[in-house]
DNA sequence: AGGGTTGGGCGAATCGATTCGCCTTCCCAG
DNA sequence: CTGGGAAGGCGAATCGATTCGCCCAACCCT
């Protein structure tokens, strides 16, 4: 490969007069400036990002972690993250935690020893705070996505507490008084959100949240089958469920076949973020859209804007998902949204 | 951040030793290698991956090209990959080419001036010769995925030919003889031989296949729905229809539902590649199943052989794809797959 | 005419590691 | 007693860029 040391040979200059041109850095009268072009062109140089990175402390490069790089939701995120990074010039540097606490430490890890310029981070149930901490003490800005527990760092997600009132009151609106939620792992911060906002939401409209009422599938990737199964073998099945992931929407609709129960015949279902083709299913799925494109676009704009500025305060964004009516809550294909009155005191 | 100068002014030895303890390059005494241990303990050192890639010449990392992160296939592949590359130690860096052969030219050099030890591209349709050339320059080996058109590199993809031919035959057993091909874009090398395969496996069946059985959607990401809209308004429509590309398959199940087919009773249907969530479409997709892991495995495995050693022979791999038999083709559910006869001269 | 300013270019230090050659001890065989 | 290794450690060059300070010549102004 040809150097900056070559191409100045060859344009007859000093090395330091071929950086100039190249990054702009100086005023370089129009003669030299050619003739360090040409020579440029002549040997094809691309500067070496290493060495570059090496001397000005900076990579061009951002690091992008995701608890689970297989899933729809992350896959889609990605390829927003992947744009915007590109687009800003930057390289992108993926990594899976595959939802594991010491993975996601390790990872980060060779994140920062990578260098790269930010980190956007989605973090793992149960997190280990250590990890902001390393990348403070390096200087490397986070910003973190879909989960947003901490308003003292930059952060975008969904808006949980809307979309899922907003999904209760649905399927209240359209009669059904006992409903349950299939929870997942209360570990995960999207997780959390929406559970408690099923509660307050139920409770508001005089509804009974029962301890049967939310399913805690606990730790790990599974979709939760087994679990789903002896849930809906107890007595006083709910009249309709909602899954508050799309993993656990699939899980739960495998439950369903495998009991031989039919959608909304026998129960009512809807459920959160992009389960993929669910146009493509029967019935269709009533769910939250999850606005993966804001979300990722919204990440590395906040990214570049603290890159810019390291003092901007830190700022929570919460984007709004919209709800997409489908057959499997009961209603009939095309029909209108029905929210149940909001009853009782704002949450908040 | 804490250098090797500082660990080695804590440990009192000089900037070699510690280098040498943390590399294991030369033996050191148990006792100076227990001082420069804990000195790096207590200070946290990590090593600088910029200052020991632009020394050392290697940076411990690996890129990835793709043609369309969102696509439910790659992003399959891009999970497989990454975690053979963290599990190598490496780090993935991670580019969309968007099925644009100038985009992938402007990826594959940044990747480069990043001097990433390895490539892994699946590369556009009809992708510039001149990215090989480059990276041979540059001595970084690639290794190809999903497209094989070159037996000279190495590279892994699925084995079109057989997957093809058994995919045809069965529709053929079942007593279809108008058979057409969704066939997308002819410049995908996947497309390409999969179009020759179903030529030739309909020929030796002693079929008929006129301009109206291949249909070429041209260029691009769209999933090709007026396009297949206009192709079965027309007159002799075909009994069976096999999408050449999961997109694709999307595509042609979006132009049934507009023009109100039912599958199978109006048409018969089978797909390739991977179709998320399939197992819960109405009817179920009949299709051959990518498969995913194998070809990430193996890219992976390729890579590190030809990094360690840059004289092996390139090899290519066709990875077997399985059948999935659902009802889409027209067979009652857990009916047996029915190949009809072989007839003619094998092909090659 | 002379001092100040400015444009254009050069040289060299620097970033943080790796690695090669050399030096000092120490041990042991002859 | 001494010469030759081997073991263990050190110093300095090096990778390829960036960037700061300095220098020279040209030009401007009074």
């Amino acid at each position: 490969m040809t150097t900056i040391a070559d191409v100045a040979r060859m344009a007859n200059v000093s090395v330091s007069t071929v950086s100039h041109v190249v990054n702009g850095t100086k005023r370089v009268s129009d003669g030299t400036r050619s003739r360090v072009e040409e020579a440029i062109r002549d040997s094809n140089f691309t500067p070496h990002q290493v060495a570059r990175s090496l001397r000005s402390g900076r990579t061009r490069s951002v690091g992008l972690v995701v608890s689970d790089t297989s899933q729809y939701i992350f896959g889609r995120i990605i390829a927003e993250v992947e744009q915007g990074i590109r687009s800003a010039g930057q390289t992108l540097l993926l990594a899976n935690s595959s939802e594991d606490r010491e993975q996601e430490k390790t990872v980060v890890q060779a994140l920062l020893a990578n260098r790269v310029d930010g980190l956007i981070i989605a973090p793992v149930a149960d997190s280990d705070p250590v990890i902001f901490e390393w990348c403070d003490r390096a200087g490397v800005p986070v910003v973190l996505i879909d989960r947003t527990p901490d308003p003292g760092r930059d952060q975008v997600g969904i808006d949980n507490w809307s979309t899922t009132q907003r999904l209760t009151r649905h399927l209240i609106g359209i009669g059904h008084t006992n409903i349950a939620l299939i929870a997942g792992d209360p570990g995960v911060w999207t997780i959390h959100e929406r559970t408690l906002a099923f509660r307050e939401t139920m409770k508001a409209a005089g509804l009974r949240v029962g301890s049967a009422s939310v399913l805690d599938t606990g730790r790990g990737l599974v979709d939760g089958r087994e679990q789903i199964e002896r849930f809906l073998a107890r007595k006083r099945r709910p009249t309709a469920i909602m899954a508050a992931s799309g993993l656990l929407a699939l899980g739960a609709l495998r439950a369903f076949r495998n009991l031989g129960m039919q959608i909304p015949r026998d129960i009512a279902f809807a459920s959160f973020d992009l389960v993929m083709n669910a146009e493509f299913f029967d019935p269709k799925l009533t769910s939250v859209l999850y606005p993966v494109d804001v979300i990722g676009r919204e990440a590395t704009a906040l990214l570049q804007r603290r890159l810019a500025d390291p003092d901007v305060p830190p700022q929570t964004i919460q984007a709004p998902g919209s709800l997409f009516h489908g057959t499997s809550c009961g209603c009939p294909d095309g029909a209108p949204l029905v929210l149940s009155p909001v009853d009782g005191a704002p949450h908040r």
